[in-house]
DNA sequence: AACTAGGGAGTTTTT
DNA sequence: CTCCCTAGTT
């Protein structure tokens, strides 16, 4: 982001930047220096005009997005700290942590992610006797996400129920909803309805946060749902200074409920707007963003806006037409090393985006055969890994007994024998008398209902958490941490071969250390008799970050990701896979006008994240699911002027690719040598004993100390040097 | 209580 | 095709 931009800021983002008070619209085109037009007001609002910085709210989607923008400021105004530079959900928990007792839940209440919401979930269709297969967990979930979106309780969404299936719908939010509460725990949608709903039950909390919060700024404004949008207008009510910036043309997750009328009806929502539109653009050529602007031209349902840049002319941008999925990434790979070698990049200015997750396996597989090194963005997060959740879970319980997900994921784990029939008999036994699960436990293990050995497990369960308990964080978390890995037996039931999980158990600790040493920096953050630096605050902050894995920037890996995940990002040189109809815009988007309208802004999206080159590939025929299909060309390409393009919507002969190189592929071949010391995902560390054939038959023979020697075919092998 | 085979579903994702 | 959950088996 901006980082090509010269220091000093252009007429309009200066614009932006001075507006004093009042209601202020930045409509930001992609590359415009919108992060920097954020940083620079907020730290002009503290300079020039002597704003407390404990005044100022300025919201952002991602951590990510947050955290850099707090390190900006830090340049920008050394010395001054804006603490309420966060995500909604953390503006929403901070808030929360403080207040929620009025709506009559505990303080120390746990956060659940969607796996935890999964599981609640799955109880409870068990519970009113509904067959998964009918209506699955997933389904429903994100029927119940859109009604908090909406702000719609449980009751509300049932009385809006028509048919029998929307009443049904309401009748498991219901009872998820009242075990959520029962086990005193939120999702992440309740963490902003819960907010909004305190402010409304509650006027006089709504006046302290808004007589507090004198100025609120809040980033991609196009990506608000209703309950965002309710939270910040209400936030934002007494003293009208609420700035947002965004881009319409940018807005991708309708899906999931974001509205883009949010941002276009901003001006009918304060008539006294003052609007600043950034259409100077510092990152792409001429060539790609005149791309970009006639993709989104073709929507109807837009704002008129056309980027410009003083940049050069640049490249032209390559098509290229595969035979299909495999030989589409050899060009994306072979392109990529000519254009890395003839211009002297590093890898880490290259990325490739694609509209699907299923295509990275023909990507990883073949960038591993090139040797050339990747990094994927946004697989599986670090913590929804099962050891972390595992211990997470742990730390959850002692903080929360009430936390039934919590006890159910770690009462077997590791084993004690406490099966499915005593965990049945214990979920029967709370429900009977209305008792969390944890209590229920504990009565379990002094009543004669269980047998002499299953009672026996049950005590030590709870003594072992008890013991926990009693011990607390008060030596550290990490200290803590590390006591219930190794006494409740899960540190050394990992056998040899789960050694990866070994390590991110490692990296776990390193956070909570990293926690414990800062603790004095967080306590100092704290305003007035919030509650900071504990397990509570800790397990609080884990469950809203997930960007362990983001991008690291100086990292030398070419980056893959979806189209949906560069968002926010830019390369100097990207390649788009699978320009194809079905595929992008995605099939299901291409009977609906609004859903074809997201699929190309997102194609604007992609386009721009390109500064100097841009690659657009496709395929013929594609297996998809185990069958091949044959996609037309994506219409997008056509909306590509055709003389800013190189190469054929058709297929080509090899000519038609100026700059593939004619050499030899490198060959995965030098990638590893007999000695090697390498990691494997499953069998852990070994070395490297025999090395043979070529291309897809390469082949290595690794000695792992436990499991001998395994012969892998590195095509497929999950093999990392160590 | 633990393992195995079989069935069904399989955009996009942050928090 | 492949992953993941479930049901059935031992």
């Amino acid at each position: 982001m901006g980082s090509s931009q010269s220091w000093t800021l252009n007429p309009t983002q200066w614009e932006a930047v001075r507006h004093g008070q009042g209601p202020l619209l930045v409509l930001a085109g992609a590359g415009s220096g919108k992060t920097r037009v954020l940083t620079h007001r907020v730290a002009y609002l503290v300079e020039e005009q002597g704003v407390y910085p404990s005044r100022i709210l300025a919201i952002t989607f991602t951590n990510k997005a947050a955290a850099e923008m707090k390190e900006r400021l830090q340049q920008l105004i050394p010395g001054e700290t804006v603490s309420w530079v966060m995500t909604f959900h953390a503006a929403a928990n901070r808030i929360l942590r403080q207040e929620i007792e009025a709506l009559g839940y505990a303080r120390q209440y746990t956060i659940y992610d969607d796996s935890d919401q999964e599981r609640v979930l799955r109880a409870v269709l068990k519970h009113f006797d509904l067959d998964e297969k009918v209506l699955s967990p997933r389904a429903v979930s994100s029927r119940i996400s859109d009604a908090k979106n909406r702000l719609l309780g449980p009751r509300q969404l049932g009385q809006q129920a028509v048919t029998l299936h929307e009443q049904r719908i309401a009748d498991i939010y219901t009872e998820y909803q009242k075990r959520l509460q029962e086990a005193n725990a939120l999702d992440f949608d309740d963490l902003l309805m819960l907010t909004v709903k305190l402010f409304q039950e509650h006027p006089p909390l709504l006046t302290k946060y808004q007589d507090k919060f004198q100025y609120i700024l809040v980033d991609e404004y196009q990506d608000t749902n209703q309950a965002q949008y309710v939270l910040v207008n209400l936030l934002a009510a007494r003293h009208r200074n609420l700035c947002v910036v965004g881009d319409p043309d940018q807005s991708i997750y309708g899906w999931r409920g974001a509205d883009l009328r949010n941002i276009l009806d901003f001006q009918q929502d304060y008539p006294d707007a003052v609007t600043v539109t950034l259409e100077q653009n510092y990152r792409s050529t001429k060539v790609i963003l005149q791309a970009a602007n006639q993709v989104v031209s073709f929507n109807q349902n837009r704002l008129p806006k056309e980027l410009r840049t003083e940049k050069p002319e640049g490249e032209k941008i390559l098509l290229q037409t595969a035979a299909d999925e495999k030989e589409e990434a050899r060009f994306v790979a072979e392109t990529f090393e000519s254009w890395r070698r003839a211009e002297s990049r590093g890898y880490n200015q290259f990325a490739v985006f694609y509209r699907t997750h299923g295509q990275t396996r023909v990507l990883e597989e073949t960038f591993l055969h090139y040797g050339i090194p990747y990094r994927i963005y946004g697989g599986q997060s670090f913590y929804k890994r099962k050891e972390i959740k595992d211990i997470l879970s742990y730390l959850r319980l002692l903080v929360n007994p009430t936390d039934n997900v919590s006890l159910e994921r770690v009462i077997n784990v590791p084993r004690r024998g406490i099966g499915d029939t005593t965990w049945a008999r214990l979920v029967q036994r709370a429900e009977e008398k209305n008792l969390p699960y944890y209590f229920a436990l504990q009565e379990l293990a002094e009543g004669p209902e269980c047998g002499a050995k299953i009672r026996r497990s049950l005590q030590e369960f709870v003594q072992l958490i008890e013991d926990f308990r009693r011990q607390g964080e008060a030596d550290g978390i990490t200290t803590l941490t590390w006591n219930i890995l190794e006494r409740s037996g899960y540190w050394s039931e990992l056998g040899k071969e789960e050694e990866a999980r070994r390590e991110n158990l490692q990296e776990f600790l390193s956070l909570t250390r990293e926690y414990d040493e800062r603790r004095s920096g967080w306590e100092e953050e704290a305003e007035n008799g919030e509650e900071t630096a504990g397990l509570a605050h800790f397990l609080g902050r884990v469950a809203l970050i997930t960007d362990l894995d983001k991008y690291q920037e100086g990292e030398q890996a070419v980056s893959l990701m979806t189209m949906h995940s560069s968002k926010g990002l830019e390369f100097p040189v990207v390649a788009v896979l699978g320009m194809e109809e079905n595929l992008f815009p995605h099939g299901q988007a291409r009977e609906d006008q609004q859903e074809l309208e997201e699929e190309r802004r997102l194609c604007y999206v992609v386009l721009t994240r390109a500064q100097e080159r841009l690659l657009l590939t496709r395929a013929e025929r594609r297996m998809l699911y185990g069958s091949v299909r044959y996609n037309e060309p994506s219409r997008f390409l056509r909306e590509i002027p055709p003389e800013l393009i190189a190469g054929s919507i058709s297929r080509q002969p090899a000519t038609a690719a100026p700059a593939a190189p004619a050499r030899k592929p490198l060959g995965a071949s030098h990638l590893f040598h007999v000695g090697d010391r390498v990691v494997h995902r499953k069998w852990g560390k070994g070395v490297i004993v025999q090395v043979r054939g070529e291309g897809d038959d390469y082949q290595v023979a690794v000695a792992f100390p436990d499991q001998g020697i395994k012969q892998l075919l590195m095509k497929y092998a999950p093999l990392e040097p160590a």
